[in-house]
DNA sequence: TCCTTATTTAACCTGCGGGTTAAGAGACCG
DNA sequence: CGGTCTCTTAACCCGCAGGTTAAATAAGGA
């Protein structure tokens, strides 16, 4: 559906809330840590997270009173598949990439430092 | 650089650009060309062509009187990149996953296969 | 029960995105 | 030159995106 596509890229086109993404794909968390790093109020990131969740890019589950936030990838393949019909930049090497990813997966629990963009 | 991935995604967003840009894919095109299955005004897919010159997914050449709309699909290779980092694949270490990126880079444009699916 | 933590709602401000019409600037053609 | 086609600039309108602060809601913990 073209408006999916519409809220997904709209969604992207914010630097925060790529990073939060990028937060996100380390681990889940709540709304609170996802705010810590940023210098605007929680309210301002409680927004964002709900745009993400509008556009299916993260969904949101309530256990006690904390909210936690959790990468939904799949929303993602609708644009990258739509991107993806321009063929000619196919990204990257798959099979190569399939490679990487089975090399690095036992190091996968460890997590990553925070992604400055 | 993190603008110019802003850009691209905001040139996504819209529904119109996406089609512009489906349009461009099969030909290079004039202005007034584009403009005609529109139900909108010249000035306005004009302007649509200028946010999606400035996001370096078109280029723009005038030959005579005549602007010609050419697409630059180079661009879309760092979004499209950016979002293979999420994909189907759950948590994966961002360090090592840049670093394969940059080892595979510059082999990204030659060979490009399309992904017939 | 009272206090604190976690998050959202409400009300508001400001700027920008996407559209309009009208006018201007270039390039071709008779 | 005069007219016409192509495209942009200028000025404007409107709504929404992204931020703020203050208050409300919900869930633990002492």
């Amino acid at each position: 559906m073209t408006k999916d596509l519409d809220q997904v890229f709209a969604a992207l086109a914010d630097p925060t809330r790529r990073a939060i993404l990028a937060m996100l794909l380390e681990d889940d968390m709540a709304v609170t840590d996802v705010a810590e790093p940023f210098e605007m109020s929680l309210v301002a990131i409680s927004k964002h997270l709900g745009v993400l969740t509008a556009a299916g890019l993260i969904s949101q589950e309530k256990r006690g009173r904390v909210k936690w936030c959790k990468l939904e990838p799949d929303a993602l393949r609708d644009a990258s598949i739509w991107m993806q019909g321009f063929g000619q930049f196919e990204p990257v090497n798959l099979e190569a990439f399939e490679r990487f990813l089975e090399s690095e997966l036992p190091d996968v629990v460890e997590g990553a430092a925070p992604h400055a963009e």
